[in-house]
DNA sequence: TACCAGAGGAG
DNA sequence: AAATCCTCTGGTA
């Protein structure tokens, strides 16, 4: 039993050997394959195969030129698999073939060597890696930052922290003394700890090496320091140094056979926080708070020499390491799963977006089936696919105001049911051969009758495979195996939710408008007949959103009636839909209060309270306004007083006014979502960001800006000051009071019902009491 | 006051 | 580098 961790590919003898890196029973693995070549496809003007063919066997480095049939979306074709003796030879003899006279296009000429070879070959990795004992070490690196952010080429590492899954702790340091610490380690100099990191790693024959944000900080910052002090960071399986490859705007770190795998934008694509620092995302995953220190006094503290303070360092980065390692036992497994699915190395499928995963699963079955790839769009047409957008999901007017007894039903799975139920493909799209059929879709389209679509397929096998493992784990005892079986059904539902959105995705090979344009329409022609039937029924239908509806019984206040009712209506619903297709009974709802169209809040049967889209769900709102608006809702909602939702908003709005609120609960989140000086018009967050730059700190596109509203300034962009920089109580209470706090909370008082003029006056009236 | 860029949510 | 729909804020004229 064997697991695949890596792949890659060198050239030895004037040949392309292909590397397969496998961790065995026994320990490492390396295989190599020599007999396989690289190609990719010409496909011919009609008629003119064999003058093409015979004009692509006189360019040099072409080994052959072979006929072959595939499927080209609608139909076979036959083309030319052209055979080159090097991967770095596909570049340039795709460039000479395009321009032959005879040829029509190219084909699947851009696909990396040694992804070619697992596609080709069927190979999965990591196949059995729940089996095999994978070895998985943490590290973390502390640095000196006088100046703010550290600059690699003067600052050095103060200490590096590992943690491992057999149970090593360590942190390595230098320059200090006295300090004992069961996991410290002194050494002689920083180089000397960067050696004793390396060594450590090829010693204890590490796996899988993880981080928290180290594809651009960690990597990049040891493999500076590593070059400066002559210390190359070879911690390949091979012996190779870790490679920092671009990837978009960013940075990846590869470790040859020992992937390296970064789990702060694991983090970021899973999970929905305010922000993603190593200790949110921990206090996520377990509910415990882990050590924080402010990094930013780092140089300060070391340079005083202070013991006490350089231990509580030194116990901080011991605790960053065992963090991203406790972690990443909890965020691998759900990686590996998507890893075997799409076929994708671990290395990549860990930063891969949900339209890289589904194309890689899309490519790996096309080959099977003899699909030729559709090529990857240029950069003028995906320009050309942003600018045709097309008509979404339909989302009803809510009734403004509270509803007691709320049903909610829901479609299951909408899209994905739709795509199988009408064969919406590419491949099937207004074929020749049903044209005449009298169905047509709302867009007008036809989808063949005869002919099962490649994605439609693909979808109903990730969802008969998910259902299956679900029945399984109805009746699966032990936990290790439920949590396995649980784990590799949520990565079958991630990718079964993405086809849809993969269609309309731009950057797509398989991208198709229309695919996307008519499942949404379908969506929304089902979502509206529902709407109609549930009120045909002698319900009212007081919101909706897409695939969802709620609904209301009037005259009846009986739960188990309206249940009934409500069950009942569902079932005759579902006679008349595709097999694919189900409506569902998501729940039953005591009391809920409909704001605008997507926001609103809901009391479940167990009194939780359940808030969409209102500012207690939004990172770019403070704490106090968030909190306050969640108070406000559970005195209305659940306890149904509305006199002390107003005695809460005074209160609150007194301990502003008293300077009583911490800077952590005033703070706001705002991501940077372009470049600093792409802006047209910024906002308080980026106002923040740039006097922060100007003392130190680096912001770029993707970080989450913290900040406060102070008193100093005039504009709210002037008043903003990232956190770090505020002191406690200096905050704005005017803006806390009148542009946090009441709006978040008259929102819902306005919809309960209080008369504008009455609102006014006690929001008037309440600022007026503390002026 | 009206408009728009920007952000982040829902499904 | 998955889609669209939608609300709301703060800057600007």
């Amino acid at each position: 039993m064997k697991t695949l961790l890596d792949a890659d590919y060198i050239e030895r003898d004037g040949k392309a050997v292909i590397r397969l890196f496998y961790k065995t029973e026994n320990g490492r693995e390396i295989e190599e394959i020599e007999d396989f070549r690289p190609y990719f496809y010409a496909i011919p003007e009609d008629g003119k195969i064999e003058e093409l063919k015979k004009e692509i066997q006189e360019i040099e480095n072409v080994i052959s030129v072979e006929e072959e049939r595939k499927i080209d979306v609608q139909k076979e074709i036959d083309v030319l698999r052209i055979t080159v003796k090097l991967p770095r030879d596909v570049p340039k003899i795709r460039e000479i073939v395009k321009e032959l006279k005879y040829c029509k296009e190219t084909r699947e000429a851009h696909i990396p060597f040694a992804e070619r070879y697992l596609i080709n070959s069927g190979l999965v990795p990591m196949k059995n890696s729940e089996e095999i004992d994978l070895k998985i070490a943490a590290f973390d690196i502390e640095v000196y930052n006088p100046r703010g952010e550290p600059n690699s080429d003067v600052d050095p590492i103060l200490m590096i922290s590992y943690s491992d899954s057999m149970g090593m702790r360590r942190v390595w340091t230098h320059s200090i003394d006295g300090i004992d610490l069961k996991f410290l380690e002194i050494l002689e100099n920083e180089r000397e700890i960067i050696k004793k990191f390396v060594d450590t790693i090829r010693e204890r024959e590490i796996d899988i090496i993880v981080t928290y944000n180290g594809d651009n900080f960690d990597f990049p910052y040891l493999k500076e320091r590593g070059r400066r002090l002559n210390v190359p960071i070879e911690i390949g399986i091979d012996g190779s140094q870790v490679k920092l490859e671009r990837r978009g705007m960013n940075l990846g770190a590869r470790v040859r056979g020992r992937p390296h795998i970064d789990l702060f934008p694991i983090s970021r694509q899973i999970f929905n926080l305010s922000k993603y620092t190593l200790e949110d995302v921990y206090l996520e995953i377990t509910g415990r708070e882990k050590l924080d220190i402010r990094v930013g006094e780092m140089a300060e503290i070391w340079d005083s020499g202070d013991r006490e303070k350089i231990k509580e360092i030194l116990k901080y980065s011991m605790s960053d390491a065992d963090a991203t390692l406790e972690i990443a036992l909890e965020l691998l497994p759900l990686h590996y799963a998507l890893s075997r699915i799409t076929g994708e190395l671990i290395y990549q499928s860990s930063r891969a977006g949900s339209g890289q995963r589904v194309e890689s699963l899309l490519m790996r079955r096309a080959y099977e089936r003899g699909i030729l790839f559709p090529n990857k769009p240029s950069d003028q047409i995906v320009g050309e696919r942003q600018r045709m957008s097309y008509i979404g999901g339909y989302v009803l007017e809510p009734e403004r105001g509270i509803h007691d007894n709320l049903i909610l039903f829901d479609f299951r799975s909408l899209y994905p049911s739709i795509i199988i139920s009408y064969n919406i493909d590419p491949g099937t799209i207004d074929c020749e051969c049903c044209k005449d059929d009298s169905y047509k879709t709302p867009t007008g389209h036809h989808f063949c009758k005869k002919r099962k679509g490649f994605i439609p397929e693909i979808l109903k096998e990730l969802i008969e495979r998910r259902m299956k493992i679900k029945n399984k784990l109805a009746v699966e005892k032990d936990l290790r195996r439920r949590k396995f079986l649980d784990v590799k059904q949520y990565a079958l539902k991630i990718l079964a939710n993405s086809m849809y959105g993969y269609f309309g995705f731009p950057r797509a090979r398989w991208y198709s408008r229309e695919c996307a344009e008519t499942t949404a329409a379908l969506g929304r022609e089902y979502i509206k007949r529902t709407i109609n039937e549930v009120e045909r029924n002698g319900f009212r239908a007081v919101y909706g959103d897409t695939d969802s509806v709620y609904i209301v019984l009037p005259n009846e206040t009986k739960k188990e009636k309206i249940v009934e009712r409500a069950k009942s209506l569902l079932e005759k619903i579902n006679s008349r839909l595709p097999e694919a297709m189900e409506l569902e009974f998501e729940g039953f709802y005591p009391r809920g209060i409909f704001i605008t169209k997507k926001r609103y809040a809901l009391i479940d049967e167990f009194s939780r309270l359940i808030v969409k889209g209102l500012e207690t769900r939004r990172r770019d709102w403070a704490n106090i306004a968030k909190e306050t608006q969640n108070d406000v809702l559970m005195a209305i909602l659940h306890d149904k007083n509305p006199e002390k939702a107003a005695s809460i908003v005074k209160d609150v709005i007194r301990r502003i006014k008293n300077g009583e609120v911490s800077l952590e609960d005033l703070a706001i989140n705002t991501q940077i979502t372009r470049g600093i000086g792409d802006y047209v018009q910024a906002g308080p967050h980026i106002a923040a960001a740039k006097k922060a730059m100007k003392r130190g700190l680096e912001f770029k596109r993707g970080d989450i800006v913290t900040y406060v509203i102070t008193k100093k300034g005039s504009s709210i962009s002037d008043k903003a000051e990232v956190i770090d920089f505020v002191k406690e109580g200096d905050y704005d209470s005017e803006y806390y009071i009148n542009n946090q706090v009441l709006p978040a909370v008259l929102r819902i008082l306005e919809a309960l019902g209080y008369s504008e003029d009455e609102l006014k006056g006690l929001g008037k009236q309440t600022t007026l009491d503390l002026f």
